[in-house]
DNA sequence: TACCGCTTGTGAACGCATGCACAAAGTCGG
DNA sequence: CCGACTTTGTGCATGCGTTCACAAGCGGTA
């Protein structure tokens, strides 16, 4: 809807009905895996390879080859039977469905350590998300380029963001100040939000949140390293060989 | 089901075997969720709250209260009927499940634009998970301390990895090094992979990794916009400038 | 002590995602 | 042109995760 210019005529590549019946009912684990077949798919467009059967690409990409042929069946039917797929024909479907027919331009909003990083990261541009605004209170940053673009005051988000025609906003603020910036990036029209801060977000129903929290990220594998800590320590107790269920842990 | 004991009455091993065996049993998705509980929780402690019920948790954690209900369950009963849980306890429980009663040494590979901002992160070593070695191969890096730790070379990761007994090993390397790093940490005994390299890396079982893929996340986030731009051409058939739910779309 | 109202903990139903297994559909060699 | 071989696309079963709904349990109150 924010990429909705007045009326009719889109600049996005509308997609055919019957196409856009198909993206509707993606469920969203495949659709971050087609990201993934994507890069993989990429890549091997970059290294000259111009067939590829879903047991390779599933083998690079590390899947099950039947959960890459579903993935990819969401998006239509472009193998060939006998032979596999084309990479070229592969990536266009891919980058159409995503949505990455079009450039999409990113607002990173705090310009600490993780914004310095991301502002300047050289693979988004590439990829179609060229960062073209970036923000914070920080007097002394106002105006510095950081990564060749000058950092803008927060008050002036709404105006900025319209101009460039952000649609994707990037929280990199502390957590204090996450749902304050979040709340000026949606009233400044942004409906996508990336969000580092350890914070849960508060938005309409319009607005598409997706947070990277390293620090559930390491209490995950924490949690694996205490679980396979105990496995360990009730296999060397007096142990039968025998696990909970009856599944044998160690042949 | 999986908690049961195998046959009739098993010898009352006075450990915490029940505490294994839940911990067997928890949903990685509830894994995640439960950090997210205990962030929440710990906030809720500073502020002095001794008490909550599953309806405010959930809500301070953007998720369904029975959710939470079920999620809390996998780790045991410890809220009290007709009140609540208490604050302390609950943090002491699921702390307990994760594995955060020991710290958890961290070494981040590459130290870059994301690696400086990793090592100068101050969240992570409050919460149990001290940054104690820092790797590269830049020779003007090594020795140069990111914040307060010396970057070693690294083709001394086994020696420090083993040293300061490292159990999280983070990859911010460019792509194309993140393999054979990850094949030398794992080689140094670390079993706990945090990659931001936007590649698929091979392990052994006995590894546990963790991807954060930002382009990825973008893609997902372009996906909806163009779902979403979709949906609102099939309505601007004749569009008289107001969204699908009424909304002023931009002028 | 007995009752009442509130909140937990969980059995059960549901829905979504995964993986299997195979028919359909194509290629290629003869 | 045909038949053997290869690989896709998908119906189906299975398992996991989410949600519902309510009995069980507890504190407060009379
Ligand atoms: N640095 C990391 O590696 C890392 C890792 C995990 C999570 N995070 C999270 O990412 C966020 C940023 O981390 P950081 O290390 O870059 O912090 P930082 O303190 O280095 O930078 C924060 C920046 O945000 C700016 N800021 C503060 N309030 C603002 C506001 N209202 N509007 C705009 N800008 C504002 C500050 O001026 C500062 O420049 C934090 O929430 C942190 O928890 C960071
Ligand atoms: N910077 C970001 O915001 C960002 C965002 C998304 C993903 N990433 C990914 O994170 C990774 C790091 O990004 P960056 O921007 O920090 O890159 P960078 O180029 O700034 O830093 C990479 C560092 O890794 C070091 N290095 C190279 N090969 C090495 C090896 N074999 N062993 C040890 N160190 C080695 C380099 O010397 C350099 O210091 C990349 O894979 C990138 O795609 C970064």
């Amino acid at each position: 809807m924010a990429a909705q210019r007045g009326e009719g005529e889109t600049t996005t590549t509308p997609l055919e009905p019957a196409d856009r019946e198909r993206a509707r009912a993606i469920p969203e684990a495949a659709v971050a895996r087609l990201a993934v077949y994507l890069r993989v798919l990429s890549g091997m467009a970059d290294q000259g390879v111009t067939a590829v059967s879903s047991e390779e690409l599933s083998q690079a990409a590390g899947v099950n080859a039947a959960k890459l042929r579903k993935d990819l069946s969401y998006i239509g039917s472009y193998g060939t039977r006998g032979v596999g797929y084309d990479v070229e024909v592969l990536v266009s479907h891919i980058e159409r469905i995503l949505g990455l027919t079009r450039n999409h331009s990113v607002a990173v909003v705090g310009i600490g350590n993780l914004g310095h990083a991301l502002a300047n990261y050289g693979g988004f541009p590439g990829r179609g998300f060229p960062v073209t605004a970036l923000f914070d209170v920080d007097a002394d940053l106002i105006g510095v380029p950081v990564g060749g673009i000058p950092v803008s005051h927060i008050d002036d988000i709404t105006a900025v963001c319209l101009e460039r025609e952000v649609s994707i906003g990037v929280i990199a603020t502390p957590p204090p100040a996450a749902q304050s910036v979040c709340d000026r990036l949606v009233s400044a029209g942004v409906q996508c939000i990336l969000n580092f801060a350890p914070v849960v977000l508060q938005v309409p129903d319009n607005v598409e949140v997706r947070k990277v929290d390293l620090a559930v990220e390491m209490q995950i594998l924490s949690f694996h390293v205490a679980r396979r800590a105990d496995e360990a320590a009730s296999v060397s107790v007096g142990n039968n060989g025998l696990g909970v269920d009856g599944m044998v842990i160690r042949p």
